[in-house]
DNA sequence: AATGAATGAGGGTTCATTCAT
DNA sequence: AATGAATGAACCCTCATTCAT
């Protein structure tokens, strides 16, 4: 019973091996030239398997792209949502500190290559545009919002406009995930911009901009 | 001077019209669509001509792109430097009230489609990307400069990093552009973004950020 | 009545002069890039018209073609029959000399052109074919024909078989024309072959296995 | 050895077959109706493929031309070296009977479409006219210039130009390959030449031309 | 008479997808 | 489970031909 359980077992290790790498190939690949413009072939080359197998694993190229989009998507904001939970501390500390380097982890992960695929694909697939901001956009929002209002509620920031304050800060991010497969990706030696300090900077002017005249001033 | 070389310029004056009309289609749809995923017909059928007419005008697809991007661009940026030059009065002002109104133009009209379509196709054509920088993002990013630096200058405004500030005031304007484009254009009843209280919102919170603590505070 | 009559008479001969550009122009690029590989424009660009003039003289690519066959050739029929009309002597002395020169000539004129465009043209145009067969081919080897048969009339030459040496004769002949208009006509510096002493050679060597024992052996 | 790299070979040698099918196809096609005019749909469908197919064992069509060319191009030459170094006896012989069988069986085979086919597309692809030019012209130019060379060394011919005695030898005979498929293949009930008749008769003028006076005159 | 803008059919080539092995 | 040969629809682009000027 032992040696007949073992060999599907490792198959199926196989088997998401495969499917994970078939994904990350395919994302690449999709962010790289476009969905349109990425060959089955060209993403089943570069996971390191036949052009058949793809079909194995999604039934349609618009499939692939679907699983692709979810199994990026998610993940990265759980993260968000635990950070928010476990701090203890001012909120401008939280978003000066905590949040950028949440937003590094995404600018550096896979999540900026899935917003500039998205961003790029929206119209030719509502549907995933819908998907993506119901998992994605809306809780991502809601996160940052959250820390707003909580610092609004505490007097530490006026009594501002939350949902205009969380774009203001977002926006420039999400920004610079795209710049980041795009203008910065082309090897045209253009000056690419660095996230860590923009952000940084650019969150403590908002943050200039929103705390109480009353509160302690940030580092 | 002979009958044969006085076509009445009937003839040329419809040229110009039809070479207008196809870079207007093309540039909707491969923005709707992406470039790859638009087919010559399709750019034919909606300029109202028929499939070779429009290698009449342009050599192949891709130099249908081009021109579709150097025809859009520039324009934008010559009334965004008018608009510096004449005014008088303080910069906030002229951030909150003036800039603000330019970029709501360029938001509206075709400007914010090459944008989308520029980061879209940055990496299959990075000789288009080095052009746009160039011809468009460079110098918006000059203009923008510059009133922070005379903001500086007169003491209006603190002594803030200037690049980052900037991109701190742009990166969200494009970002509505290209969102403009993806998410706003798909119909599935998602909430749009209202671009112009956004946008004042934005451009005052990040004023409060960087106006000196003598000056008056804008309203 | 003279002022009135004249431009039409100009104008007629501009007409002509330009069916000849044009003929001229598609039996070079016939010739060079064959039929179907030669576009109408090209045509018109190197006979220094536009393109829509090709059909004010030719109701199609086809008719062109037809048109170019039956100018080129035909005349040079004509000199070969005048040549052994005239000839006075041996008739060894007739195919080593006249009729090697009146050969050169069809070699270096746009004869040895239609030669190749026929060949290579045939079985697309059976019908110019049959045409040229009749115009041209057949008229030339009777030509021979009546040389060889003269030359075994008089003794000169043994009572070998006619068509046969015919053929020998001229086969190397139209051989070369085609020769010219292919490999020789490529410039990878490939070698050449020239015409007439290959031509005196062969035609020397033909008559020393026909003519007559008795007959003087040439010089 | 696992599984997977196990395509039983039946497979590969379908493919193998195909491949066959397909120059053969390619070869009737562009010898009938020229190059350019072929289609590859043309082909696929002689082949009994589809026209995807077509690019499956060829990148281009011109790559297609290129296979051909190869294909049926050395060969034949292998033969008629074989030939030369075995026979026992007189060149004369050799040339009447050895010779004229195996031009029959080129004239006969592919290698006959492949001249015409090389004649006629010669300045659209000179890099083919070189390659047959040194895979083909020159061995078979050498082949019989060898022959020649033999008969002078033993005093069976007369001391004669060989360069010229070989082509009076081949033009004839290549030009028959050339006709065969342009004059020959028009259905217009022309007279069709027969080749065995001819090339014997021809070669026996030729020999008659250059047998030494003291050596035995061939039947 | 001459032009050249416009058309639309057709040809080369790619690629998503299927299926026998 | 995995392969890769095969298909045929679709796309880019060219070109013979027409026609308003």
């Amino acid at each position: 019973m032992n040696a007949a359980a073992k060999p599907p077992s490792r198959r199926k290790a196989r088997k998401v091996v495969r499917e994970g790498e078939l994904l990350q190939a395919a994302l690449q690949l999709f962010v790289e030239k476009g969905f349109t413009a990425t060959s089955a072939a060209e993403v089943a080359g570069r996971a390191g398997v036949s052009k058949g197998t793809v079909y194995l694993y999604h039934k349609s190229k618009e499939d692939l792209l679907r699983a692709v989009i979810s199994a990026f998507a998610s993940p990265a904001i759980a993260e968000g949502e635990a950070l928010v939970r476990q701090h203890r501390g001012s909120m401008s500390t939280l978003l000066l500190e905590s949040m950028t380097r949440w937003w590094q982890q995404l600018y550096d992960g896979p999540a900026s290559a899935v917003i500039k695929l998205i961003m790029t694909e929206a119209r030719n697939f509502p549907h995933l545009a819908s998907f993506y901001r119901t998992e994605a956009i809306d809780p991502g929002e809601r996160i940052v919002a959250e820390v707003v209002e909580r610092g609004i509620a505490s007097g530490e920031f006026r009594s501002v406009d939350v949902d205009s304050t969380v774009r203001s800060l977002l926006f420039p991010m999400v920004f610079l995930c795209m710049h980041k497969h795009s203008f910065d990706a082309v090897d045209a030696g253009m000056s690419r911009i660095d996230f860590q300090p923009f952000m940084r900077s650019h969150v403590g002017l908002v943050l200039a901009g929103i705390v109480s005249a009353e509160a302690v001033p940030t580092a």
